[in-house]
DNA sequence: TGCTTAAACAACAATGTGTTGGTTATCATG
DNA sequence: CATGATAACCAACACATTGTTGTTTAAGCA
């Protein structure tokens, strides 16, 4: 099929991460570089010459950092999923107080505020990622991790142990929902506040079909 | 940036389309092999080569139905589209009463029974295309046009017209919600029927979290 | 039955890919 | 600061894929 390519010599191991500055600030531009590209061209509308031009960097430069393009953006994605996986456990169990504060008082959620931190940190290559020239497959494997984590906060153990055809739609529904919401404000720049993402997906998520829809006292900063 | 093409010559037009046998075998051999191909390389893991053979076709036929391989998707894509919202006009409006049983009874929507039965026609396509190796702009688009439409059949009126904030929000997250659902659905192989879809789609919308999620009298056909 | 035209075939320049070997310049370290 | 290591640069390559252009063949249509 399509032609596949190359070995590249592993310059950076688990155990060994490379802390040469020329390396890693070649990687920085590549990465800065993929990001506009990708939003600007989407994935497949530019070639390497172009990254690496974009990069000032040497074609050359760039195979030996990466085996293709592909793999630069799986590298990106992978750590990008890692660090995510983290995140997300250091921000630990919900308590069931604090999901009791958010559905009544409508208290911003600390592991959604947190969360919304980290998304804004990466926010230059997730715009581009789950945009409209985006990266499908991206998008389904952050559902794939969104699935596993944020899910099981919300839907009650009982579920995840006999599983009927309702949760797994109500799962694919309330995930997809969430990066909607996400999608939206990575696309609108990220103006809102942490917290204030964090209380508006909270109290959407409460509200059904017909019930009115107010901001109540939440800032339109 | 990356190369440019071609001209075609319009065989086809708005006025006159071509009823030519051969063009339209070919045509439709192409279609499926596109949607084969995309659902096990994604949309640029294979060459046009690739899809001729496939599809028991020489080369430069392809070339003669168009520009070039984006320009087949996106063909698909607009006639997709494009019966789209007649069906969803043809559907109609939702009364209020239909509104009512649906929330109340649980019947399932005609509007909605209409749309999965639309779907299911076109099963094999979409199913690559919302795939995790599909086309991340046709989500986007097929995304808006659900806004407009969908949406403003459960929208309250007096939202569309002085819109804050939440309702933005509140739209994108129940259009992405309906489509992961669909998504799912066609992931899954379309297992239930349109109008199980529909009584889930209704139901789930009625969910708010930590609320019993039950069958309730669905068949597991 | 003829006329039309889509499909097949072959060959083309142009572009992008992934790799190689050799040179230059920067970095980390003693 | 000196020096060995190595990342970045540069030029060149064989190769695959692209999009185009002719010509020939054969299926469809009237």
């Amino acid at each position: 099929m399509a032609q596949k390519a190359a070995v590249i010599e592993k310059r950076e191991t688990e155990s060994s991460p490379c802390t040469d500055r020329r390396y890693l600030r070649s990687r920085k531009m590549i990465y800065r570089a993929l990001a506009e590209l990708i939003e600007e061209c989407g994935v497949d509308g530019f070639t390497v010459g172009d990254l690496t031009e974009r990069a000032d960097l040497n074609r050359s430069t760039f195979y030996s950092h990466f085996k293709d393009k592909d793999d630069a953006i799986r590298c990106y994605e992978n750590d990008f999923l890692e660090e995510l996986s983290h995140v997300e456990a250091t921000l630990g169990e919900v308590t069931p107080e604090q999901l009791a504060d958010a559905a009544l008082e409508f208290e911003p959620l600390p592991m959604l505020v947190g969360l919304f931190d980290f998304l804004r940190e990466h926010g230059a290559m997730l715009r581009a990622l789950l945009g409209p020239s985006g990266d499908i497959a991206f998008e389904h494997r952050l559902m794939d991790t969104l699935c596993d984590t944020l899910v099981s906060c919300i839907l009650d153990p009982k579920y995840t142990i006999d599983k009927n055809l309702m949760v797994d739609y109500y799962v694919a529904y309330f995930t997809s929902a969430a990066l909607g919401v996400v999608g939206r404000w990575l696309g609108g720049g990220m103006r809102e506040s942490s917290e204030t993402m964090a209380t508006i997906l909270m109290r959407i998520s409460f509200l059904r079909p017909g019930d009115p829809i107010d901001m109540g006292g939440l800032d339109n900063d």
